[in-house]
DNA sequence: GTCTATAGCAGGATAGAC
DNA sequence: GTCTATCCTGCTATAGAC
């Protein structure tokens, strides 16, 4: 039992996002998460103090290292593409949230707990948006812009991101809907043929703030 | 009191919704409902049976008529376009969703509901699937399909519909993100421009089809 | 740190009068 | 159809032994 040492907190984190995903924060009990994380009744309140104090704390140590996670396979992917140009962008983009470090359980969690949080705003969207969209957003912007020809309108250029990550987080948000429609799993084979979709269709889409 | 007659279930719909919405079935009680409709705690219960089918009527008998307003209005909006090429159509599309029908409170409920309901999928989630996107959808792409040239990629048409329902539906479900992001409120001014750019991004982007 | 036991409260559903 | 009163179940949080 290695294991067994002060990782409770740990297992806690683990079931507790797994069941808030699953649930929604009002559905599940502690008594839920106690019991699968296979511990005791009153573990929840001894390490975080409150149920409520649990869930804030999925998002900073589970969520927000997830979305880092994601981050970081973009910018490697994009150190290998020396030339950085609109292509390799979008491409890696894509390829960070359909091809990237997520397990299909792991991004039906993240997106389970970000649509819920989204629904009712508390602490733990502004950190997410803060901490994690808005950074990514502009960083996107200026890896963009110095491909962009004549003067650069800033609003459309930030709708433009927006709008490539609109694409992208669709077909990762509804998968399940998106499978249905094309009728195609998520596969290996599928992924890249998508991640090349995104890339091609968001390219051309990018190029209207050149023709003005 | 001309409304006293028989439209408690009215008010239970209504208030139900609003209610679900906010917080989600799990955190909403009977209790708090009827308190809302101003009618007794068993009336729910006298009404659907119970608070689950009070929960799926309100997707049968307000979300889909909703999804059903908008799709006229779409409709309604192309139908001043007799050419119908494929600018008016993604104009059209993108104009429903974001000039459309909806009061702020109703897009708010609208999409509070679809999200939860995509997050833990019941009866709910089949229904709206069936009877109002993949149709929706497969309209679209018949509208599309005649503008193309050469052979048509089902599967290509059926992503680059999905890619623009994509870019739309980001702007209408992230309202709050976007408009921190471009730091522009979803005014009458700003609406107009976000179906313009959303119009020219994905018309570029659909042209993608043709070009291979 | 982990456990058992329980206090204290809120929930959904129902019975039966009107 | 609407009401009140109530049953029973489940919840969170805590006290206190170990």
């Amino acid at each position: 039992m290695a294991e067994a040492e002060d990782n409770t907190r740990e297992r806690l984190l683990d079931h507790g996002e797994r069941l808030f995903a699953e649930k929604g924060f009002s559905a599940v009990s502690v008594r839920e998460i106690t019991a699968a994380a296979n511990c005791n009744l009153a573990a929840i309140n001894y390490h975080f103090g409150s149920k409520q104090s649990l869930y804030l704390a999925v998002f900073r140590e589970r969520w927000a290292q997830r979305a880092r996670r994601v981050r970081q396979h973009f910018s490697e992917t994009l150190a290998g593409k020396p030339r950085r140009d609109l292509e390799d962008v979008i491409a890696a983009m894509a390829s960070a949230f359909l091809e990237g470090p997520m397990s299909e359980a792991e991004r039906r969690c993240h997106i389970q707990l970000m649509q819920r949080e989204m629904s009712d705003p508390g602490d733990a969207l502004s950190m997410v948006v803060e901490d994690v969209m808005r950074p990514y957003i502009l960083e996107i912007a200026d890896l963009i812009r110095p491909h962009l020809k004549g003067p650069v309108d800033e609003r459309r250029l930030r709708l433009s991101v927006l709008s490539i990550l609109g694409v992208i987080l669709y077909f990762f948000l509804a998968r399940p809907a998106v499978s249905r429609i094309v009728e195609q799993e998520y596969d290996s084979r599928f992924k890249p043929e998508l991640v090349s979709h995104i890339t091609a269709f968001s390219l051309h889409g990018i190029h209207s703030l050149n023709q003005e």
